[in-house]
Parts: structure tokens; C-alpha cells; sequence
DNA sequence: GTCTATAGTTCGATAGAC
DNA sequence: GTCTATCGAACTATAGAC
């Protein structure tokens, strides 16, 4: 019995209420804007009702990256299922709302000591999740001598990703259309035909590739 | 006259400290890091002083970021005029400290609406320089049908280098060496023989490239 | 140019009533 | 389970002495 303080059940409705509140405020005003007041106000509670279901503010930020966290492993997972693993793996990393709250969330790691052993952790699982299920489904990539190696692909991938969002609110997208068309071509070349050698694979030009543009939930 | 306030003079010493200090603040532990307080602490002054040189933080951001950023765009420039102006943008743009810093002031932008505006403009600037220098150091870049557009390959390595430095500080560096030994490859290809349609170029495999581990003035 | 002192705000967290 | 009330700390910014 170290903390005697009551704490709320794991299955209330409102402590889900206040994960999902905390997690559109991180996305819309960054890590900064999460306080029990804040968190409290948009929740239509008072603030010591936070500190009813967490102790302290780093146990939710815990509890919300725990819960977007599971999600995540879990679609990553389902999507080395499709057709195109390679694509969907693409189009599933640069959906905006997600990708926002991951770069906040490493953000907070840097700064939070508290909690950065746990997103360090989980980073370090999700992409080797990435890398397992990359190496099963597509066993012969990145063999080729001019091909971009497994690794450096993923980390691609999360880099440019956390990219585009870093710098869209900024007005600043130069190049990100070249960037997605570039990826697209890549694309085309390693899903379809699995490394056939890129022939033909110029050909088709019109681009199939949507924006990323997800349902980011108000 | 608006503000009758006192406000030190831009050439004083202590005022430089201050932006000095702020920026190290920064570096090390994220913008949030900066109050007038801990700016004075690590500065050996009041607090009270922050505010006769920044009547207001956002004041003290946008002093710390204007610094930086003349001598990032000389910098840049200087860049270009080097034998190997693509390998030097890429060096530069790796170094940690400078980009670390660069990746703070985007999280502030993104919250600070009074300096947002300044910083996105200016990141404008700094890309756009880039892009018209490369034009004319290297004027056939990117104009193969396989090439990486040029404004792509402008994106990529902002984000690349961000991408390592978000990411090293969480032991998070699956892929960085591949990825740099990629690098490494297209710089070969593109810096010495200019477009030499890659033959030959795949043969050399001793790298020179040395980690981008650059001297962080503590 | 630098300080002391302080007003006014917001924050994290807790105690205890209901 | 939710609230009111409150403590103590940290913050931005200002006034004014030295």
C-alpha cells in the first residue's frame, strides 16, 4: 500500500472521455497544451477529477499512448496482410492525425524523463514489428544491389512521414508532392511485380495515390 | 512611442548571453525548457533582466531564431560553392546540433502563434535558396527519367536528418546506418561523375562517410 | 545595466464534503 | 464518482531603487 489515494476503474466512461480528449489536444496544441485544468475544461469536469483517474499527469499521457499504442501495433499488423503490404504500410504511416501524435509523443519523450523509457521502448518494438512482418511477407526485398535496404526503408518511411506533417502547418511543401510522386513510382515497382526489374513499371502514369488527408476526429 | 519601457541596446554583451544560453536551453531540453527564470539561472542574472533586453519571451524565441538563422543561410550558400556541393548540403545538414535546434523552433511555431508566421517564412527562404543554388551549381540534376526531382530530394534530406536526430535520443537507430550508407551511394553517383549513369560507381564499397557527430558547444 | 520586490496568473496535487 | 476549496510552486511581466 504505497499510495492510499483512490484511483478510478481501469472501464470507466469517463476516464476513456478523458484519454480521448487528451489525445485531440495533443494532436490540435502539442504536448505543452495538456493540463489538469485544460484537460478538465474540454471534458466538461473539473480538474480534480483528472487527478482522480491519474495520479499525476504523466500516468495519462502514459494511459494515452498505451491506448493509441495497442491500436497501432495492431493495424500495422493487419496491414502486412493486403495485397500490397508495401503500399498500405505507406499509406497507413502517413495518415496525418496519427502521425501527429507520434511526433508529439517522441517530442514529450525528450523532455519527460519519466516516460521516455516506455516510448523508446514501444519505438523500438513497433519498427521491429515493421521489419519482421516486411521480412515474412516480402521475403526477396531488398536484395537487389541498387535496392534501399529493409531498414533503411522503414525509417524512411517514419521519417518522411513525420515530415510532411512537421512542415504542412507551416505552409512549407515544397517537394512533398515530387516526394509522394517518388514513392508512388517505388511503389509500383516493389508491390506489383516484386522487384521485376523495373520494366515497363514508367509506363502507367496516372497517380492512384490519394492524400493522406484521414479522419481526424474534430 | 507605444512602449515608454527601457529595452537594452541590440549590441550589448549580456544580450548575446541571453541568446546564447536560451539556445543552449533549447538544444538540450526543448523549448518548454525556456522561462525567464531558467534563462537567468543558467545565465547567472535575475530574471528581471530577461525582460529589460525581451520585453516578452516570444521576444527572446524570435532573437534566439534570427541569430540562427542568418548563419544558417550563409552557411548554406557557402555550402554550394564547395567541389562537392550536394555531399557538403548533406554534412551540413546532418549535423546534430543545428538540426536538433532547427526541429525545437518547428514544435514552437506549431504553438506559438505570434512566431509562428516568422519561421515559416523564413523556412520558405532557407528551401527556396537551396532549390535556386542547386539549380545552378548543378543544373542536370534530376533530369533523368529514374533521378530524384530535385525538390524531393531537398524534402528528404530535411526530414532524413530531423528523422536522426528525433530519434537517436530515444536508442532508436534501426536503419540510420543503412540509411546513411544509402546516402552515401547517391552522392557518389550524382556529386562525382555528374549523372555517370551509376556504372562503376556501385564498385567502390570502402565509405568515408563519418558520422555526423558534430561539436556541440555543451 | 542590474537589482529587489511584487502583482497577477496558472499550474499540479491533495483533502474532504456530497 | 464528482465536486468545492485550497496549498504551494512556478511562471510572465512590471515598477522602481541602486
Amino acid at each position: 500500500m504505497v499510495s492510499p489515494r483512490r484511483t478510478g476503474a481501469e472501464s470507466s466512461r469517463t476516464r476513456a472521455l478523458l484519454i480521448h480528449v487528451t489525445e485531440r489536444l495533443m494532436r490540435q496544441d502539442g504536448y505543452a497544451a495538456v493540463s489538469s485544468r485544460s484537460v478538465a475544461k474540454a471534458a466538461g469536469v473539473t480538474p480534480a477529477l483528472i487527478h482522480y483517474y491519474f495520479p499525476t499527469l504523466d500516468d495519462l499521457f502514459l494511459a494515452v499512448f498505451r491506448y493509441g499504442a495497442e491500436k497501432n501495433l495492431a493495424r500495422q499488423a493487419r496491414v502486412f496482410t493486403e495485397p500490397q503490404p508495401l503500399r498500405a504500410l505507406w499509406e497507413l504511416s502517413v495518415e496525418p492525425a496519427r502521425t501527429a501524435l507520434l511526433s508529439e509523443f517522441m517530442a514529450l519523450a525528450n523532455h519527460r524523463k519519466s516516460i521516455r523509457d516506455e516510448i523508446a521502448e514501444y519505438s523500438r518494438r513497433f519498427r521491429r514489428q515493421q521489419a519482421e512482418l516486411l521480412a515474412s511477407r516480402l521475403p526477396d526485398f531488398g536484395t537487389g544491389p541498387d535496392d534501399i535496404p529493409p531498414a533503411a526503408l522503414l525509417f524512411l518511411i517514419g521519417a518522411v512521414s513525420r515530415g510532411f506533417v512537421a512542415e504542412d502547418p507551416l505552409g512549407l511543401t515544397d517537394g512533398h508532392a515530387e516526394t509522394r510522386a517518388l514513392v508512388e513510382r517505388l511503389l509500383r515497382r516493389y508491390d506489383s511485380g516484386a522487384l521485376a526489374a523495373d520494366t515497363g513499371a514508367r509506363a502507367a502514369e496516372a497517380s492512384t495515390l490519394e492524400d493522406g488527408t484521414a479522419e481526424d476526429g474534430t
